[in-house]
DNA sequence: GATGAATGAGGCTTCATTCAT
DNA sequence: CATGAATGAAGCCTCATTCAT
């Protein structure tokens, strides 16, 4: 029973991602994600309470998820060249393999940081302490250069970013999860010849 | 004559800017913009075809001068190093001057790249251009190591992007186009201690 | 069993009751009778065709427990005088027992009767029946003058009404029905100094 | 300009009186009231902030007119007794003027009083006032008893009251002022043979 | 050119009622 | 009998756009 209320949820999460990724958010109509759902109208409102917190929740999930997971992995990842790459990775990964969920976040998730600040903020900054932590780890080992740790983790997050924003614009089909090691080699070796 | 009209049409673009910034566009309402701007909602219907339009056009417009103002500056630098630099500068001085501008830029942009394409698409590709051709001119003189030119470009553009979307957030008042330096220090030694 | 489910009948009309009472019948959901009552939605529809239909029997049974209650006091008030104190009194007494069904009562009554009509309309007549063959024969009697019965029936029945009506709105905690008297009194010898 | 806007303004409350009279406030339409109007759906939120205040802004304009023209219409009769016809008068007058209104008036006032209380309430206690201060004028001069001002009002006012609810039911056509006369009577001199 | 009142299509949401379990 | 998740019709209201003045 209980089983079957999650399962439903979930089903009108990933109508509404699929939905909200061919429209975007505010040319989505929640008629059309009840639609995709195979669901009636009135029933969205049973799991959610407005259009709004779909938006949230797919935000909210998708967060906890990769948190999770990138958590988990990186455990065994100790040295921190390596763990630069295994986050990119995992980010690249996360998304690469579900291109709507890309799509959603890529093109909503600003909107929804600057507009609606909300509990994402807050999962995002958590993220943002695995990266800056490994890089504080790397300065320590001597392994980096000084620089001010939260300005690296930016870098290194709009590197990441902007891969999987290309990737999205872009028609041709590639997995994006493969850049992550050129990426982090230039985000930590750069682009002058040694 | 002439001039008096596109006056108005700035003063319209102005006043759409504001609110774009305060709201995002679609909560935003052309009414809004009116008031904002001292004309009457039909005014609007003048200058601009549509709401739709208005974005466009601060896009355009923002675009264009960005992209004339930087090749001028550019022109004198040759090093490929501060070439990127000065690309870094211009780019976030240019949005670090107008805090509503580059919320717009930032929490629109994307969408408007991905859900109506149009003009944009290509004045960026320009700019694109600019950084890539400067990375090719690097290579071409031993001065950067054989990255593939665009993933580069991207790379750079990535760290520049989230530079800004940061200062957005950020509740710091600070220059953002001091960070130009480092940014680009970082993107060609990397991260690594030498 | 039938005592059972009487039982089960009478707990949904009560909840409808202090609901009604709480936010008018318009503004109630079934919803929320349900949870007053302890049941699930779909077992108010097991007891009740339609929304509506508990609205009528909420007045249905409350009138004819009034009309019952009142025909059995009044066979040993035989003064006409005496007996329109009792009517007063009772009415009085009947609704000053229970607010939420006063409340339900002067609030939605009216519009019960003007746009269901059904078989409210019959039991009110009973009522006014009751009152106008009393003054009647007060009248006979050469008690009373000779007003029109139907018109003095109204009068009585007004001010009876409008001291139901005042209570309810009124802050003060008192007896609705003390006030059967004097209102008797008032209905009977007028304002005027003798 | 300003005049035209007033006009509209009255034109939707009129439709509004007519579309609720016809089948109560709750199960009226807003698109049922434009169109009666004959305007836009739109429209009606050009000159209301919601379907909510179009029934007090009828409340509040009815009362005001009402309250200003009885307190004219009054300055002449000092006469206790005459006053109080006077005010059943152009109570039943003005009700009787306006079968819709009339019916706004009884069906969904009390309604208004108990859930939505605001403005309208101060509105009538004035009314209320104007009878209460006869009748006490009306003890100081001996001509009435001392009953407890407050209550006789209420009797007085639940007379008239009822009157023009039993005219709205009725189906016979008559004017409903008529009754004033004997009202009044009734309510001074009593139903007791002298 | 400028105005701003008017339009009306269409969105989000509610909620009485049903029915499979 | 009882449940409560699901339905979907329909309402209130918004707002981009038009057009008579």
């Amino acid at each position: 029973m209980k089983l079957k209320k999650e399962e439903k949820k979930n089903q009108i999460i990933q109508a509404a991602i699929r939905t909200f990724a061919k429209n975007g958010y505010f040319n989505s109509r929640v008629s059309e994600i009840a639609k995709e759902a195979g669901v009636a109208d009135g029933t969205i409102y049973i799991y959610f309470k407005s259009k709004d917190e779909i938006l949230s929740a797919i935000f909210d999930e998708a967060l906890d998820k990769f948190v999770a997971v990138s958590e988990e992995r990186l455990k065994s990842v100790a040295d921190p060249i390596e763990r630069l790459e295994a986050i990119a990775f995992l980010h690249l990964q996360y998304l690469g393999a579900n291109r709507d969920l890309a799509t959603v976040f890529q093109i909503e998730f600003r909107h929804n940081i600057v507009f609606m600040e909300k509990f994402t903020r807050s999962k995002l900054r958590e993220y943002f302490r695995i990266i800056r932590e490994t890089i504080e780890v790397g300065q320590q080992k001597k392994v980096f250069r000084n620089l001010e740790p939260k300005f690296a983790t930016k870098l290194f997050f709009g590197m990441i970013d902007e891969m999987v924003t290309s990737w999205l614009l872009s028609k041709k089909e590639y997995k994006l999860e493969k850049t992550a090691k050129s990426l982090t080699r230039a985000f930590v070796f750069g682009l002058a010849e040694c």
